[in-house]
DNA sequence: TAGTAAGATGGGAACGTTCCCATCAAGCAA
DNA sequence: TTGCTTGATGGGAACGTTCCCATCTTACTA
């Protein structure tokens, strides 16, 4: 069992001191003779010599590492997004660690503790519980994921649900619907009430009626698009068209409907949120406001690097992406 | 700028030295009196103080945390087993550093080095180029993702794709198909043969007369599948039935089949494998071999704690797991 | 020709732990 | 009392870098 080789071993095959060596591998390499270089990188070569990240992670204070702190990588929204945070920070030799909180304040807590202890570079998160004032006491530069309000302090990066549920009530009411349902996501830990607040403004703006019985706020899975899609439709005067908080809820009301014996979008349109990949394989394919997932994890990503380079402007930065129409199969004119 | 409180700092304020504050932080924390132990946890709380895990991982060559190298995580097989993955590592305090290749050696190869220089303890693979004695040169503790046979030093977690054929036809010539036809992704970079030779063991074994115009190599995605499709449709007996070598590629069948004209299941039959999501969501629902993506994770983790622990055999282990008929709706006898 | 600047190189301390070994006190047996 | 064991504690080296500073060489300027 032989030791694995240092930058001494290295400097004492090539002939020179630690230092050269040191100065030699580092990422400017400036300062040291062409010649002399030559020498080193062959001992290098000979000796197998790798560089040992963790010694000068403890002299520099840098570990090239972020945490990525997300509610669950196996729902189908966050791939994308962490995709997106992977190709930049992977451009700059950044090393991302995954942390799944699946919405729950203490593992949240334990995740922030890692970061602390392994003294990561920076953190990318889209915060449960976690308040502003704790999120600043960790010491480590980071960018919210997320529209969120309540966080002053830092730069967010996130889409416009609000717009994105004006849009798509928009979308509907220009093909001549009236009757709007909302399928709202119960919201764990969290605020969310952009697609709400979105919903009665523009009743309000649009100064039509308003029927609450309309709005169903169910658990933010497939059952729970069912289920409310399911209680719409026994409603005495049913909606028309349904707008849900998210594509896994729409597709849980798709099915609902279809099984209801209703045809969309003959009978009942459905817009969704999010887009993804299932939107595109449904029958019809569901008509969903995009939200650009890759690029709010690119946009997140570069905006943590410029605080980890100390760029940071004086202000806290938003950066909220408007999502689009991406217009599909599950809506049309209203029947009668 | 103040500087973070150290270990030293501690044990001056709890008034013991540096050696006992460090025994009191440790895992087992044998040999610290309860009285000292209690005054150095008020040190800790009163200063603030952070355990360093880079200076520890210095000192001990452990970094408790591993690498997982995958293809994309934005394909939908991997986010499920990335989460069994982590679920296994997290419970044991390693934190889990996402790598994607693409496919593509040259990226593999500089995630490898990432995790020799960053002294990771230890490596989940689904390898693309890389070789055996490569892998072996590491020095890392090392578990293969995906079923190989052509890595014979290290421990391998699968699934049994040529079984899963194998299945998927025996319950298609149940319901009565004799003309099957196959949708072969097209390999980039690796084996992947089973399903290929799955096929054509299948039809030897039954003795029944074999078509190589239904077998149909495409790229591993939903045009590919939709193009294989169009393609076994056009010929002039084509099949009844349909065996794709994953979800997508069914997908894109199935939607070509149904752009063709014809009605799923009872013109035409399609089973695909993985069952990724979306085969709930198409209409109608995929019937497909479910891999046991989760677990194929969470065994994959165990293999390689037990590894870094120490507690190795002396054979390398392979486990495969059988795939399972998930029997939906694009599935049913042939029409005469 | 002397003086100086610029570039290459070496020496040593420092980063914050862990671990080995020594010391010391207390308890117990002979 | 003496010797020995056990448990708690302290001191210091080591881990492998980086970075500051000093030294040396060489070339250039006045």
């Amino acid at each position: 069992m032989k030791r694995r080789p240092t930058i001494i071993d290295v400097a004492k095959k090539a002939g020179v001191s630690k230092s050269t060596v040191s100065r030699a591998i580092s990422d400017d390499g400036s300062g040291v003779a062409e010649e002399t270089r030559r020498r080193i990188e062959a001992a290098i070569e000979a000796l197998g010599y790798e560089h040992n990240a963790v010694a000068s992670s403890m002299r520099t204070n840098r570990t090239n590492t972020i945490m990525l702190a997300i509610p669950d990588i196996a729902n189908p929204f966050w791939p994308d997004l962490a995709r997106g945070v992977q190709d930049v920070m992977d451009r700059e030799g950044y090393a991302v660690v995954f942390a799944n909180s699946d919405w729950r304040g203490d593992r949240e807590n334990r995740f922030l503790q890692m970061a602390r202890r392994n003294r990561f570079d920076g953190i990318l998160i889209n915060p449960i519980q976690v308040s502003n004032a704790e999120l600043c006491a960790t010491g480590i530069p980071t960018v919210l994921i997320g529209s969120r309000e309540d966080y002053p302090d830092f730069d967010t990066v996130g889409s416009d649900s609000y717009g994105a549920t004006w849009l798509a009530l928009e979308h509907l009411a220009s093909l001549g619907h009236r009757r709007i349902g909302l399928i709202r996501g119960k919201q764990v830990n969290r605020p969310g009430h952009s697609r709400m607040t979105g919903y009665l403004d523009f009743w309000a703006e649009q100064s039509l009626p308003r029927d609450d019985d309309l709005i169903v706020e169910v658990p933010f899975d497939q059952a729970g698009g069912f289920k409310a899609m399911t209680q719409l439709l026994t409603l005495s005067h049913p909606p028309t068209a349904v707008f849900a908080a998210n594509d896994i809820l729409a597709i849980g009301a798709l099915q609902a409907a279809r099984q209801a014996g209703y045809n969309v979008p003959q009978d009942l349109s459905i817009v969704g949120l999010d887009d993804i990949f299932a939107a595109t394989t449904t029958a019809p394919p569901l008509t969903t406001m995009t939200k650009p997932k890759y690029q709010i994890g690119q946009k997140a990503a570069e905006f943590l690097l410029e605080h980890i380079w100390g760029k940071e402007t004086q202000k806290p930065k938003r950066h909220i992406f408007t999502c689009q129409l991406q217009l599909r199969g599950s809506t049309a004119p209203p029947k009668q």
